[in-house]
DNA sequence: GGGCTAATTAGATGCTCATCGATACAAGGA
DNA sequence: TCCTTGTATCGATGAGCATCTAATTAGCCC
């Protein structure tokens, strides 16, 4: 496909940390989004199959990993790549993915308690 | 109600970081059952009332932060209490919850991407 | 160009879930 | 004991989504 990387994405600056104040409507529609996108077991794995590499990530190394037809996995890509949480590009008849470490950061950081990573007085 | 923090819960050891190495079909499988849990922007904004206070919310205090209905309010809640993200308890008439902050803590780390926090060589 | 493989798109289907109104339960006070 | 207020459960409904098969597009090689 023509604009694989380009996609909407969103996950930009996007939030404080839950614990540090209410979240806004806005940040919270669009963090669930993000959210949505991980909250599932097969792109969880995909996730973490294409993060755990140092290189990128070919698909066609990942279909195997999954009892599932290749349009679904493509589809799920297609879901991670919408949430900013991978990129990807076609090089010759592959395409290859790797994620996007800020992302996940993002999220980490969304979740965090302590009050140094909260930035709590 | 008589169970009310006494729920499943799951959310207990589960998982290394995502970018370590590729996680397991059951763990991606429990972990999606959280993350389902925080992925809507209802649940996002009740967690992140609850645990930027200091202490116990009152679910009566809520509400009215919503415009949606007590059923469905309750509903959100009692989904964030089975994935083990909030505990709750009634007293007297009201019912408290707050964050379980280990939970939060959890998710926190599996997103993490940095060597330190995924503990890679 | 023709054919092959990889990947995306389209359309259909069945399941999950967010939401509601109505109802039931819990607990305190008159 | 009865009423009132706060919360939970039930049952129904409509929207969203994970998955499939079939068809289309992209790019390589002979």
């Amino acid at each position: 496909m023509s604009k694989q990387t380009p996609l909407p994405v969103i996950a930009e600056e996007c939030c404080a940390p839950l614990a540090r104040e209410p979240i806004s409507k806005d940040d919270a529609a669009e963090l669930a989004r993000i959210l949505k996108a991980v909250a599932d077991p097969v792109r969880l794995r995909l996730l973490s199959l294409i993060a755990a590499r140092d290189e990128e990530t070919c698909v066609c190394d990942l279909l195997p990993e999954f009892d599932l037809s290749q349009p679904t996995i493509s589809h799920h890509l297609k879901t991670l790549r919408e949430a900013g949480l991978i990129g990807s590009e076609r090089r010759g008849t592959w395409v290859y993915s790797w994620v996007i470490p800020q992302a996940l950061d993002r999220l980490s950081a969304l979740f965090a308690t302590s009050k140094e990573d909260t930035g709590v007085r």
